[in-house]
RNA sequence: GUGGCUGUAGCGUAGCGGUUAACGCACCAGAUUGUGGAUCUGGGGAUCGCGGGUUCAAAUCCCGUCAGCCACCCCA
């Protein structure tokens, strides 16, 4: 016997979860298409080449890569890609003359990292990329937020905030401080406050560079986490930096920014608290270089950012010498669909078909075949029950898998000609319907109220 | 990639050196051969993750390995 394990940090997916992801994902692209992007598809393998930025790349992706070889192929030439992003940049990159700029499209497909598995972590999940390349407006700045709020919401998720920032108003600090030098470390550091505390981001800013560290010095490490220590909200916030920050050019710049998208959301009709200000967001990925969101379900921040995103000034460079800005956000659907998962909000029926027909024994099995075949052509699901047993099993069947009506054709009704439609939660049973109306008698029961 | 915790029927657990590994839920059958989630009765299902070692004897101790979880790292 083959053990029918999967590998680590890979899993199957029943019905139970499939369901409700399939849900997610017809969702998600009703809100990407309502906003005008479009889908593309790139290969879920690349060129070594392209991922790894020809060498250049960092140490975290060559670690997380994994390579796939084909006999009689070049050895260490392809891997699967880690993100919908790299490919991205490739395919503008090619593209661009064809699609005019600005070029809107969202990409969905599984991704896949060598990572270390753990809660609502995976080898292989899926993305939900949307980008706007071409484009330094701030209307894209915040319509990257608003379509992940449209999104989350339309998903269902009761409670969640998205963190904005911008990287250049953390330029400014850091030119303010003199340590734009350090800015990789002390940005690393600084993004971690919300998780170890206070003291040890302090440590970790002040140790030197050798042992991890940013390497400032005490009144330096101070002087940056105070400061970002002191914002997280709405405008205010931005008021409060403009009096410390607003002489630095940078600053200014990222405040503006934030001031305008703020504005725009608030506008749009996003409610307020959905959108904070969060000054200590940093990133991890060094090509962010204007905005940058993170966002975090209400009581669940300990699975991480399910959406999250940023501005990039330059995305394609290295594939085109052309200059091509832009920005967008990824949902991080399986893990969403994890942490739903775990906190009981999934719920509801899994069945994609509301009508069960009941196979009963001793009746002619045309009847009901062509029953069931009738109600598909009218729009309505239909399943009919493959064996003759029980009739109660069968409803028992249907109730458990969530259809909506059980519909029974006996010997006696098919006789006259007739047939009962049995709600499956009520029990309750419509006797001696006509069966000529079939169709329009299903409909209607279906437009009632569960 | 580093360190730590865990691994017993589909799921959740008990047993933690000594006869045929226990329990709950789920599953199947019957009471109920034209009507399902309750009750009762009965039943199937585990070489105790896998491999090796110590011992008269291992689910139980040791080592390795795989998987899950936690922290670091990074991130969806």
């Amino acid at each position: 016997m083959i053990d029918p394990r999967v590998a680590s940090g890979l899993r199957d997916l029943p019905p139970a979860q499939a369901v409700p992801r399939e849900r997610m994902l017809k969702v998600l692209r009703e809100v990407f298409g309502r906003f005008g992007f479009l889908p593309i598809e790139t290969p879920h393998i690349e060129r070594v080449e392209v991922l790894t930025g020809k060498g250049a790349g960092s140490d975290e992706v060559l670690r997380q890569i994994f390579d796939v070889t084909n006999k009689g192929g070049t050895a260490g030439e392809l891997a699967l890609r880690f993100d919908l992003t790299v490919p991205l940049a490739r395919f503008i990159a090619k593209h661009v003359e064809q699609l005019g700029t600005p070029f809107k499209r969202y990409a969905i497909g599984s991704v896949f990292r060598g990572e270390r598995p753990a809660k609502g972590r995976f080898r292989e999940f899926t993305q939900c990329d949307f980008d706007t390349v071409g484009s330094e407006s701030v209307v894209s700045d915040a319509e990257t937020a608003q379509v992940i709020h449209d999104s989350l919401q339309a998903m269902g998720v009761p409670s969640f905030v998205i963190a904005i920032n911008n990287r250049r108003i953390l330029d400014g600090l850091l030119e303010t401080f003199g340590v734009e030098s350090r800015k990789a470390a002390v940005l690393r550091s600084l993004d971690k406050l919300a998780k170890v505390g206070r003291e040890a981001v302090l440590a970790g800013l002040h140790r030197g560079e050798a042992e991890g560290g940013a390497g400032l010095a005490e009144t330096q490490a101070e002087g940056v986490l105070r400061f970002v220590e002191s914002g997280r909200g709405g405008l205010e916030v931005l008021d409060a930096v403009q009096g410390t920050l607003g002489s630095n050019p940078s600053a200014a710049a990222g405040l503006e920014n934030l001031r305008a998208v703020l504005g725009l959301l608030a506008a749009a009709g996003v409610p307020e608290g959905r959108v904070v200000v969060d000054l200590g967001l940093a990133r991890g990925l060094d090509y962010y270089t204007g905005i940058v969101f993170e966002t975090t379900v209400t009581g669940w921040e300990r699975f991480g950012s399910i959406a999250s995103g940023g501005r990039y000034d330059n995305l394609a460079s290295l594939f085109t010498t052309r200059r091509l800005p832009g920005v967008g956000a990824s949902i991080g659907l399986d893990r969403l669909l994890a942490l739903l998962e775990e906190a009981g909000w999934l719920g509801g029926s899994i069945s994609t078909a509301p009508v069960l027909v009941a196979q009963f024994p001793g009746t002619e099995l045309s009847v009901v075949f062509s029953a069931a075949a009738r109600l598909r052509t009218a729009g309505v699901g239909a399943e009919l029950f493959p064996e003759p047993i029980a009739i109660g099993k069968q409803m028992g069947y249907g109730s458990t898998r969530g259809h909506r009506f059980g519909l029974i054709i006996g010997p006696d009704e098919a006789t006259a000609g007739v047939f009962n439609l049995r709600d499956l939660k009520t029990r309750q049973e419509r006797k001696g319907l006509p069966l000529a109306d079939l169709e329009a008698i299903v409909a209607s029961a279906l437009n009632e109220p569960a």
